[in-house]
DNA sequence: TGAAATGTTGGGGCG
DNA sequence: ACGCCCCAACATTTC
């Protein structure tokens, strides 16, 4: 009987899981393991720990229907699959690959163990439509600025259909000791926090598929129009099941131009969201060919600014009470459920960098913490472009304005009344600016500037020019 | 995947 | 009828 090992990472997935297809299909019987590195510095933080449980849960009751089972373990990867390989009869070993620098080290290592030991080692692209290693630009460099990088890509992507893998028909699984699933302490009993998740999202990668559908169906044909506005529920909100794995990206573009070629629908809107995928493919590109990217900045001259990173003003930040109402929505939206807004999350990160002059990774730490699609290559590339600190970043010059922003992208201020109740009964004209209404209107709505909400802790305008004047100096 | 500052134009009020 | 001023509205430049 011939055995393999099947290792699940960051793919928590049966549809589209290629070392998946391929162990299923050239052995008689499989085990399938999830390894929980407790030790490693890769960050994992609290929100996506909630969905990592829940994501490993599903996958196991997914397998369960197939009579199959899923084992998990904790320690160190090396050394719980030499102790698996000694005690079962293994004779290949099958994963998809990752691209950060700690994990292909860590993979390489295991490739070569395996083979010294005779082991056969297979690994797969699963992740990404293509691998980082795959498209250069006419420098044989990588490319540096999204643009060319995307028009290249989407020429390539065009052109063709995708090899996906269907879910394997029979999964012939070997039971085997597994610590169970509480073990991995990932529900943290004192947090009540990770428990609202659960009123916003189920993870999983059944919910996946369905909210693919959905989105398809319901969403994507007003794309385009309706993706920036914070109080329409119009993204995919795919993000956090991409992050594990739970849906396939080379599955979702394949259904993306399969609508692209029945024509019922605008181009332009499905283009619009094909980037936005692509978006998630340049960020992890940058991350594999600039592997410090979420500690240094790409461009060097930031490391001699001199940020600020007030403790008190970065509290008020995270706890949304900065003042200024689309922040503190969003803020609270992140909180609440563990997901922004993808335009709300431009704006308070150019408020954290640039009005309260706070450094992006200091940002960036809060929202891998809170952010359930926490992703290190999508988050540290998003934040660099932010601070201007990255490639083909935000020029320095660009600062979002809280209040425009407000009012055009929340005119009617309904994501400013969802997440900022305290300021509902506020008309229209004053809700994005509490601060500029007249004493009677405050009085009405039930304001209380200071103490039922605060007054803005900076003034834009100066900040503004004292961020202009600091970035000048670069 | 900005916003402010500055420049230009054209209609209307008015002497 | 004309010139002048004001100021939206829009366009361009600058940060």
């Amino acid at each position: 009987m011939s055995t393999a090992l099947l290792w699940f990472r960051n793919d928590l997935r049966l549809h589209d899981n290629p070392a998946l297809y391929h162990a299923c299909k050239n052995h008689e019987k499989v085990i399938l393991i999830y390894i929980f590195e407790e030790n490693k510095k890769n960050i994992l933080g609290t929100a996506k720990s909630w969905w990592l449980h829940h994501s490993l849960n599903a996958l196991n009751k997914n397998l369960l229907k197939k009579n199959a089972k899923l084992i998990i373990n904790k320690g160190n990867s090396l050394d719980v699959i030499l102790e698996l390989i000694q005690n079962y009869n293994i004779e290949a070993v099958y994963w998809n690959r990752r691209y950060d620098i700690d994990g292909i080290k860590q993979d390489k290592k295991i490739k070569a163990q395996l083979l010294s030991g005779n082991i056969t080692a297979r690994s797969f692209n699963a992740n990404f439509l293509i691998e980082p290693w795959d498209i250069l630009n006419n420098q044989n460099s990588f490319f540096k600025v999204f643009t060319p990088f995307f028009k290249k890509y989407i020429s390539i992507c065009n052109t063709k259909n995708f090899d996906t893998r269907s879910t394997p028909k029979v999964i012939n699984t070997i039971d085997i000791e597994s610590i169970k699933l509480s073990e991995l302490n990932l529900l943290i009993d004192k947090l009540d926090w990770q428990n609202k998740f659960k009123n916003y999202w189920q993870p999983g990668e059944k919910m996946a598929l369905k909210q693919l559908d959905n989105f398809i169906d319901s969403k994507l044909e007003f794309y385009k129009l309706n993706r920036d506005i914070p109080f329409e529920d119009y993204t995919s909100k795919l993000s956090p099941y991409l992050s594990l794995g739970e849906i396939s990206p080379k599955f979702i573009w394949n259904k993306l131009q399969d609508i692209k070629s029945t024509g019922d629908y605008n181009h332009i809107d499905i283009e619009k969201y094909q980037a936005q995928i692509i978006w998630r493919e340049f960020s992890n590109y940058l991350l594999y060919h600039f592997p410090e990217l979420p500690n240094k900045n790409f461009n060097e001259k930031f490391n001699n600014f001199r940020w600020n990173n007030e403790q008190s003003k970065l509290n008020l930040w995270k706890k949304g009470l900065t003042g200024y109402p689309l922040i503190d929505a969003g803020m609270r939206e992140l909180w609440e459920t563990g997901y922004m807004h993808n335009r709300v999350r431009m704006v308070v990160a150019s408020f954290l960098i640039k009005d309260l002059l706070i450094d992006w990774r200091i940002g960036a730490a809060w929202f891998e913490e809170t952010l359930l699609d926490a992703d290190i290559a999508n988050n540290s590339a998003s934040w660099q472009w932010v601070a201007g600190s990255g490639v083909d970043s935000a020029p320095y010059f660009r600062i979002f304005n809280p209040i425009l922003q407000s009012e055009k992208f929340d005119s009617k201020g309904l994501y400013i009344r969802k997440w900022c109740k305290e300021l509902d009964k506020l008309d229209n004209k004053f809700i994005h600016k509490p601060w500029q209404a007249p004493k009677e209107e405050l009085k009405q709505a039930g304001v209380v500037l200071g103490e039922t909400y605060p007054f803005p802790i900076i003034e834009h305008d100066k900040a503004r020019k004292r961020a202009l004047e600091l970035y000048k100096l670069l």
